[in-house]
DNA sequence: TTCATAACTATACCTTTGTTTCGTAGAAGT
DNA sequence: ACTTCTACGAAACAAAGGTATAGTTATGAA
């Protein structure tokens, strides 16, 4: 939060790599040893990273030291998202049914906010969208879209479909991407998210 | 390494679950407790684990429990690779006027031995492919392909081009997946990797 | 049957560790 | 000038937490 001092970063170094090397936090004691100054000027500066909103410690616990400031936190790794391996008809989006696994995907590639899930895409709807069948998206889950996003979206109580929106004047568009498929007209459709990210293996 | 019991897995998973919600590991107390047992109970497991190598513990040292077994290591992250912006012609491709940043992928995905890399991908080449331009594709290093891959090429000093390979006769072909490009036939290919994986942001 | 291991309870050390008290000193702000 | 904050030391206290002792019960292998 405030300006943390020269020294007081050195302890939060400190701390970061002791968490790193043993995977779990130093005592007040080896932080003072690590400096080689006393067991009280150790506690003093976690007491002000403390204060300062950069750690937090559960009293009178031993090790107990938590990096809670995010510009101190440990680089972002990926954000676990289920994979959504067959969406059934008539069942609820995120329902265990549905359920495959879960799948990391970068976080610095998504928003901060919202909720994401995974689809493994079925089929070659949306192949000149360069789509293909096996592909994993990425979904954000949203109830609205705009014109020309791709959406996960569903139709009467049926499996769940990738398609590219369009709304017109009284009926909505849900568009493959694929000549040999024609566009389908609705009035009632469920949007059930907007497509973030296409991961393809070829391993 | 041996087999776990139930009791013992357990233990692991309250273990897992603490450092998660905490960042550091519990003590014997707070094992015991969670479980509503003694503390020799729970001391008991723990030392039973140490045995196995799945657990390694600092004596008498509080909280000093480090999970060292691969099987009940976190999930690991994700693998930083460089994203190579603009591969220049005549430039070795790991160089520093290539790299652009560097990105995470999710580890699972790759094989865990190997040398990866990723690239901005320029132009419709391998639009058939479902690869287009502004797409990522990550890389792993190999100088040799089989026929059908799709690999980073660079031939004559030239850029690098992403291309399926076939191996001819006494030549090589790098096929672009679109109508509008014509084969390269050549007999002095480098090659510089094998497609991975395609990731594509449609934020 | 015997022996080893797992899975515990209860209680008691005794070391580790957080915390406090009592100080010193410089820098910065009011 | 006065207070507040940073930055330390030495020593002591008390709570937290690892470890040990002395059992019990059940299971499965030899």
């Amino acid at each position: 939060m405030k300006n943390v001092t020269k020294r007081q970063h050195e302890v939060i170094l400190f701390i970061q790599d002791h968490l790193k090397a043993h995977g779990y936090p130093p005592t007040i004691r080896e932080i003072g040893s690590h400096f080689s100054f006393s067991v009280k000027a150790a506690f003093d500066h976690v007491k002000a990273l403390e204060k300062k909103g950069i750690l937090r410690c559960n009293e009178n616990r031993s090790r107990a030291i938590e990096i809670i400031h995010e510009a101190y936190l440990p680089k972002d790794e990926g954000l676990d998202i289920p994979l959504l391996g067959n969406v059934a008809a008539g069942v609820p989006l995120l329902s265990e049914e549905n359920f495959d696994r879960m799948i990391k995907v970068p976080k610095q590639m998504l928003a901060d906010t919202g909720q994401y899930y995974a689809l493994l895409v079925k089929g070659e709807s949306m192949h000149d969208a360069g789509i293909f069948d096996g592909d994993i998206a990425v979904i954000k889950y949203q109830q609205q879209a705009d014109n020309g996003d791709i959406v996960v979206a569903r139709v009467q109580d049926e499996a769940v479909t990738l398609k590219r929106f369009f709304r017109e004047n009284n009926r909505v568009r849900l568009q493959a991407e694929n000549e040999e498929y024609l566009p389908l007209y609705t009035q009632e459709v469920q949007i059930l998210g907007k497509l973030q990210m296409i991961i393809r293996d070829y391993t």
